[in-house]
DNA sequence: GACCGTCTCCCCCGTGCGGGGGAGGTCCGT
DNA sequence: ACGGACCTCCCCCGCACGGGGGAGACGGTC
């Protein structure tokens, strides 16, 4: 039984062009298309895909917003691969926190959406194995709800720098040479992207890094 | 002042290929070209450029025999940025091993390319910052000279599996759980990765796979 | 002035990671 | 039958890493 996608993105070439490179593959198949996040719920209902390719920026309701109507309001939910650019790169995080499974870059290659495609719909998280859940238990159930202001998750100037590096393969130390400042300084530089990233260690913040397309920017 | 490059690469159609992106940049030059190891020696000690990017696979002397030749035999010996394709990561230890810069895939993109040159030019290690030199040291003053075989560098399936893993954010308890075996044999295979592809801890390794193009072919 | 974000540095603490060894098993090619 | 590669598991050990706090200084904003 081939993968269903449902395809959600205000921009009718976006659609097509996904449908176009995902119709491609014999196992895979598009079910449907909804041009804002909005239509969504209806359409999972009836239509059951194994994935929906939401894209973040809609004009009514945004993929974020969705997701979360998805997850909460539909019995068995598909999973969400959120489709999206690396200037959206602030809403990664709200993605990964409504729930979603796993993001994709519209200027991927064909091969990495297929590919994106299937991971998900085997259950794979696509990016953060675990640590989507983690950030979701952390805010969960904590004492207090989620804060109405969300942390901020655009990693600053300094964060960024610090990041390029750490996807270069420097340590904490080398980093702290480099940028001539103390190791704690770094320490807390790496929690930050850590945290910012959803990534439980340095190696998925490096995965991300690669992952987003944030490595060829520099 | 710019980058002077070097090209040595027995295919015509490879030469023509880097120099047509090299010299759209302003800031680099390719100063001339050789078909074969065996005549980067002269040329170097002639045209003095500060980046030779040397092809791994040539029919007289090959890139790695080139490279310690150059930098066993030059005063101030440029920086080697080796280039290659996947299929030949047997040779990229052996490479730094032999002193290179840094490595490149022939399938990169033109950005990565340039974006390569400079990085080596600028006295940057392009995959494994310091990892090259503890390489040279391990093998260089030990009490054995280095081993006449020279380890088997390719990845055993298993490797690349656990590779594979890693490079998708997994921890080692988490790659044993789904690899149903214990923690210390992938703590083995782990080991094993580092040392074959150069890496000193599993972010570098990540690193390696997805600038080594690993990452695309699964 | 008060506030907030950012950058900087500090404490404690647990543990996952990686280096250094070794060892037993299978399979395969010679 | 033997060596060799591979996969598996085991020991000990040190340390970098990351989580949890906090705190001071600076620059903006309101």
């Amino acid at each position: 039984m081939p993968v269903t996608v449902l395809l959600v993105d205000d921009e009718p070439l976006v659609r097509a062009g996904l449908r176009a490179v995902l119709e491609a593959q014999p196992d895979i198949e598009v079910v449907g298309e909804a041009a804002d996040g909005a239509a969504v719920i209806p359409l999972v209902r009836r239509l059951r895909p194994d994935v929906v390719a939401m894209d973040v920026r809609m004009p009514l309701m945004d993929g974020i917003e969705a997701t979360r109507a998805v997850l909460r309001t539909v019995a068995e939910p598909p999973k969400i691969l959120v489709v999206t650019t690396f200037e959206d790169d602030e809403y990664v995080y709200e993605a990964l926190r409504a729930g979603a499974d796993g993001f994709l870059l519209k200027r991927a290659r064909p091969a990495e959406i297929v590919h994106a495609v299937r991971l998900v719909a085997e259950g794979e998280s696509l990016l953060f194995p675990a640590s989507v859940r983690r950030l979701a238990v952390r805010y969960g159930d904590g004492a207090r709800p989620a804060p109405a202001t969300p942390p901020h998750t655009r990693l600053t100037e300094r964060e960024a720098e610090v990041l390029r590096l750490m996807a270069r393969g420097l340590s904490n130390a080398e980093i702290a040479a480099r940028l001539v400042v103390g190791a704690e300084t770094v320490k807390s530089h790496v929690s930050a992207v850590l945290a910012k990233l959803g990534a439980r260690d340095r190696t998925q913040a490096v995965i991300a890094a690669y992952e987003s397309g944030f490595m060829e920017s520099g």
